[in-house]
DNA sequence: AAAGTATATCGCAAATATACGATTTAGAAT
DNA sequence: ATTCTAAATCGTATATTTGCGATATACTTT
């Protein structure tokens, strides 16, 4: 009974949902904090770092870079990731536009606040 | 073997990631959108604009309410929602020093971008 | 009191996410 | 060529999310 019912939003809604998805654990925020820290890009520093097994770091990774957010090159036996500024930057004004949108509408207080 | 590790992390990072949680499907960007373009708090109204069933919907806004995005009142027979205005700016000042964090530490480019 | 209306909750099915160990892949070093 | 190292992927277990229909709840209207 679970069909996935997201087409049935707009694109807008989905890329933002997406977006806000591949934020929604720790872990992500972790990571994406830390190569911003270190701005060259690391690789498997990230597993000494975080709390969690290399593979599921890697999994982690999959995920950021799936939606766009980060970009890995492979470095000799090593892989290197970093944000990927213009996509990042896509991301914010996407969350921005959103809040900007939610508080200019939100004039008045609503009945139950 | 999946055991929750999000309490490993920092409780800054767990709760921005609660928070995107909430905005991760785009139903709950569809509903917050129209609380905040009706103003005053509607309740099933929702139900006849978004393409899900009254339970779910139902189950969408426990989510936002518990995430403490919007707020609910009992109205007599019907329910009454809209924004949490203070928890909404709570949210969008952590995602801005989020994302103002990740973009002043990135000064020059990465590696692989 | 009985019937109607609006919501919330329960129970269930399916899909997706989280996490890990084991294995595979690929380049580096011996 | 073999061994080593780093990382990705596979397989699997469990947890969580998504979605719906059916039912329960609670207030209104008749």
């Amino acid at each position: 009974m679970a069909i996935n019912k997201k087409e049935a939003f707009s694109q807008e809604e989905q890329a933002l949902a997406t977006m806000a998805k591949a934020l929604a654990h720790p872990a992500r925020i972790a990571i994406l904090k830390e190569l911003a820290k270190r701005n060259e890009c690391i690789c498997g520093e990230l597993v000494d770092v975080l709390p969690l097994a290399q593979s599921t770091v890697s999994q982690h990774l999959r995920e950021l870079k799936e939606a766009g957010l980060i970009a890995g090159t492979i470095d000799g036996p090593k892989s290197c990731y970093c944000i990927n500024e213009s996509a990042f930057r896509k991301a914010i004004d996407s969350f921005s536009s959103f809040f900007k949108d939610i508080e200019t509408r939100q004039k008045t207080a609503g009945c139950c606040s």
